[in-house]
DNA sequence: AAATATTGGTAAAGCGCTTTCGCAAATTTG
DNA sequence: CAAATTTGCGAAAGCGCTTTACCAATATTT
């Protein structure tokens, strides 16, 4: 087979009898050329097995049809991370239909090394989604300032439009949830103070609480959202010889760990105690008993995201968004009579 | 501050005195100029907050620094994926050391709908990393025959640099660990016959078994790797009648399954019998009780998947690579007197 | 000191595409 | 049927960078 490869405008201006102008408008759909040349053009273009130079196209039109990620992994396990990895994956699915490209922000290059902003330029990003930040955040500001379309998937900077989970609504679920099926002593383990979610998550716990004068309640606070941490804190529970007949747990990781050590106690889950965890990571399903949690809607985090960034980058204005939460129900949690 | 955005090298030119030429030479470290001209140039550039344009490098240069990702997800759980999201991971983090990017190859990018290699054409991909592949692989044999660079993470195609764990080398380890804890009847759960690595980890089994007139063994095999399939699985070895000590499940998800169906049956592991699980998935390591397993080098195998594709890229030849694997002691395995 | 080699720099073409502007031919209008 | 409009197409400039080929000015060799 003879596939002239990588034939390019010229060799179909050629090939067709037309000019390189008349071309590029039959491709485009553009300009103003009759209907018979067109297709004339079109199917030539197919003989010839014709694929525009994205490099070529993004130069000429000065739009690259590409977003920048930021996806600071200080915790070490990039794509595996049972949050952000599936907000991420919402994203990219929804910015793809609209035609984009997602690619990694990534301060060192080759052997040059650039801030964010510059990476910006260099590719000519059309936008930043921030899907979590840590430390080396300390360049986001820069991005601010410079005006280029931003989004983010985790709460932290005011000035940039921000989806993310409902979470004071889901300590309010959480807790109503378990206060309906009967339960009066209800402890909440609350996640790091220092973060957003955290916060919330208390937040909703507290007002529940404040809404009902016969829930007698403890508030722990863990350093971070580890088993382990679950694990100690229960301890405190335990210690505390005034046990609930329920904990809300600020993170599914740490409710893990609450029930391994009610377990190692001989407290029974959810016999003696209902524990409610939050997140619904994927695995927790197979866990034994199966955890009851509050469900992050990820996928549509990452959407709504996408949509978000989409939109500013056709010159509208948005603003934050909070998504709702959801109770899912398995073997965790039991009435109380 | 009056900060000149987007200053191009023509700019750079006139600012400087120089001609565009001599200044592209500055900026590339290429060709003849005296260093003193270069460090003006330099210091000039910098001044004017210089950044190249990606699009006008890449189309002069031919050369996009750029490598396509396939990422078939037909679990619908995108990155989230256990093994092949930490792969990946290891890939990405080797490739921008060498100073490449990475892109999802993406069949669907707005209207147009594009193959793999109309994809690759388009944006001039360098190479291209197969992480894994399903039913809409099909493309792939037409990728193969254009001779871009290739390298896969999922044994497959014959014709492709492959590089994925040593799973004969699994099976024997596994079997071999049961065996030097003096089990003697040993059965082994095999994941779906299709599937290479199922394939491998048995026939490291069956060698094992074949090296010792002493060991009693039966072969069970599950339709896919699910924690479903483990225990239906289970379920007819405990209904068999004819219990074995030990049980060397080809997959983690399955020996969750398996495990859970054990202690239905108030067969309790390790005590009992003793069960290896295959993956070392990140979060089984807190299940009850924490689950032995042979574990894959995920990061490695990304690693080396990405140095073969770069050395192909530099016009080397490179052929398949099994990376080792080891077993990850923990707390379902036991000693048998 | 003449012949040769090296150095420092530039002009210009090329990478592949888009788009404005202009012009002739075809079509519509009054 | 002349005038005004619309249609179909092409020439050429522009997007921002690299690189070859060439030239003049130095430096090095005999």
């Amino acid at each position: 087979m003879k596939m002239k490869q990588k034939a390019n405008i010229y060799e179909l201006a050629r090939a067709s009898g037309f000019s390189v102008s008349t071309v590029s408008k039959a491709l485009n759909h553009t300009g103003r050329i009759s209907e018979a040349t067109r297709q004339k053009i079109l199917k030539i273009a197919s003989e010839l097995n014709y694929i525009p130079s994205y490099h070529a196209k993004a130069l000429s039109l000065n739009k690259s049809w590409i977003i920048g990620i930021i996806y600071s992994d200080n915790l070490g396990i990039g794509f595996s991370h049972p949050h952000f990895s599936v907000i991420l994956e919402g994203f990219k699915l929804e910015v793809e239909k609209e035609g984009y490209e997602i690619t990694f922000i990534n301060r060192n290059m080759g052997n040059r090394s650039m801030t964010y902003l510059e990476f910006c330029q260099y590719r000519q990003l059309e936008g930043v989604f921030i899907v979590n930040y840590y430390s080396l955040s300390k360049q986001v500001p820069q991005l601010i300032e410079s005006g280029i379309p931003l989004v983010s998937a985790d709460a932290g900077f005011d000035h940039i439009p921000t989806v993310t989970s409902n979470d004071v609504l889901g300590g309010v679920l959480a807790t109503q949830y378990l206060y309906n099926l009967g339960h009066r002593k209800i402890d909440h383990l609350a996640g790091p103070s220092y973060t957003i979610s955290a916060q919330h998550r208390k937040k909703g716990f507290m007002q529940v609480v404040s809404e009902h004068q016969d829930i007698i309640s403890h508030i722990y606070e863990a350093n971070n959202y580890s088993i382990e941490d679950g694990y100690q804190q229960a301890l405190k529970i335990i210690e505390s010889n005034d046990l609930p007949t329920a904990i809300f747990v600020a993170g599914d990781w740490m409710a893990l760990g609450v029930i391994q050590a009610l377990k190692e106690h001989h407290i029974s889950v959810p016999e003696d105690i209902s524990v409610i965890g939050y997140d619904d990571l994927e695995f927790l399903k197979y866990s034994q008993p199966a955890l009851t949690t509050v469900s992050q809607n990820k996928l549509e985090i990452g959407k709504r995201a996408a949509q978000y960034l989409i939109q500013q980058i056709n010159g509208e204005t948005v603003s934050s968004l909070n998504v709702d939460v959801e109770i899912i129900e398995r073997d965790t949690c039991q009435k109380r009579l």
